[in-house]
DNA sequence: CAACTTAGTAGACAATTCGTTCACTAGCAA
DNA sequence: TTGCTAGTGAACGAATTGTCTACTAAGTTG
C-alpha cells in the first residue's frame, strides 16, 4: 500500500503519522487478505509491528479502527476526463475494475456493505465512499439521461462492475465493458 | 423465519429436524439484525433457547453454522413464469426486490459476499445461491440475447437490484424496475 | 546540541469468551 | 415399557479482550 511516511517538521510529531499511515494500511492489508474476523487489535498490531496498547490507544474501538481506514484509503489517486461519452465512461469502468484488481476494492465494499446494516457510522462512510466512486459516471451519464433513466442507468453501469467482482468473482473484459457501455448507451437513445 | 418442524415419522428423531430449524433460523435472523460480528455458537445457542454444548455438536465450527443456515434458506418457494418478455423481467425483478424487503436477503448476500473471499466452502455457497437467483433472468434474456451482450445485461440488471439494496439502502420503486429493464431491452434491440 | 515532551513499549491484570469434556436428564422410536 | 440418543448444565484450561502501569526512545523546540 506504499504508505509515504510524510517529513514531519509541520510541528506535528512524524511518530504518529507513522503510526497511523501503518496500521491504518495493515488493516485494509489484512482485512482483503484475511477477512474482517481477522481485524482485531490484537493481530492488526503484531502485523504492523506495533504494540497492543499503541493501537488501542489510537483506535479505542473496532470501529475507530475500520472507519479510519476506510477513511485513509479515500484519500487516493483519482483519473481521467477526456470529451468522448462513451469512450469516457468505458474509461470510467476500466478504471474501477483497476481498483479492484490492485486493491481489492470488491473487498473492502463487501465488507462496508456487510458491517454498514448494523453500524451507523460506517454506514457513513460505505455513503461518502460509493458517492464519490459513481459520481464522474453519473456525470457523464447525466448528458444524455436524467430523471428514472439516469438513476437506472447509473445503477447499473456500478452494479455491473461490482456484482461480477463480488458475487462471481469475476473481472469484465474490455469487451464485456464496451459491450455494457453500449447496451447502456443505446437503451437510452432509443428510449427518447 | 416461519420455521416448520416437519412432522417426523420417518425414523429420524424428530428433536434433530426441530434443532436445526430452530438454530438455522436464529442464525439468519441474527445475521440480519446484528451482523456477522454476533454470530458466535454462544449467543447464537442462547438466542435460539438451546445450550452451547448442543450447538457445538451439530456445528464445531463457525463455517459449518453459517453454510448451513444458508443452505437451508435455499430451500425456500421461488416463483412465476409468464409469456410476455419485458413483463417476466420486471416480474422477476419485483420478486428480488420482494426478498430483500422481507427477508433481508441484501444483508445475507453482504455476508456472503465478504466471507467468500476468504472461505473457500461459503463461495461455494455464494456461487449456488447466485447462480439459482440469476438463472431465470439470465433465462428470459437469452430470448433475445448471447454472447457478451447476454452476460452483460444479465450482470447489469442483477447487480442493479442488489447495488442499490448493499450499497444504498434503497429499494428501487416499480418504476425505476421497469425504466432498467427498458433501456436494456431497448440496448439489446438497437445493437443488432 | 541539550532539554523538554510525548509516542510507543513491555508486561501484568481481571474479565470475558472459546472450545471441549463429562455425567446426567428427558424425549423419541419401537 | 424399554432402549437409545439428543440436549443439558456445569466445569475446565486456554486464549482473547480491554485497561493500566512504569519505562524507554524518539521527535520538537529553543
Amino acid at each position: 500500500m506504499t504508505a509515504a511516511s510524510s517529513q514531519g517538521g509541520d510541528g506535528i510529531d512524524a511518530r504518529i503519522v507513522r503510526t497511523r499511515n501503518d496500521v491504518l494500511a495493515t488493516v485494509l492489508r489484512v482485512l482483503v487478505d484475511e477477512g474482517r474476523e481477522a481485524v482485531t487489535h490484537n493481530y492488526v498490531a503484531t502485523e504492523a509491528g506495533y504494540s497492543r496498547a499503541t493501537v488501542y490507544k489510537h483506535w479505542p474501538t473496532k470501529t475507530d479502527l475500520l472507519r479510519e481506514a476506510f477513511n485513509w484509503l479515500r484519500d487516493m489517486p483519482h483519473h481521467v476526463p477526456t470529451g468522448d461519452l462513451r469512450a469516457d465512461l468505458i474509461a470510467e469502468l476500466v478504471a474501477f475494475r483497476a481498483a479492484i484488481q490492485h486493491h481489492h476494492l470488491d473487498r473492502l465494499l463487501a465488507v462496508l456493505a456487510e458491517v454498514s446494516s448494523s453500524n451507523e457510522q460506517l454506514a457513513e462512510v460505505r455513503d461518502e465512499m460509493v458517492r464519490e466512486g459513481e459520481a464522474p459516471q453519473r456525470a457523464l451519464l447525466a448528458t444524455v439521461a436524467s430523471g428514472d433513466q439516469l438513476e437506472a442507468a447509473s445503477l447499473m453501469l456500478s452494479g455491473f462492475l461490482s456484482t461480477a467482482a463480488m458475487m462471481h468473482d469475476s473481472l469484465p473484459s474490455d469487451e464485456l465493458i464496451a459491450t455494457a457501455v453500449d447496451l447502456v448507451l443505446a437503451g437510452i437513445a432509443r428510449g427518447d
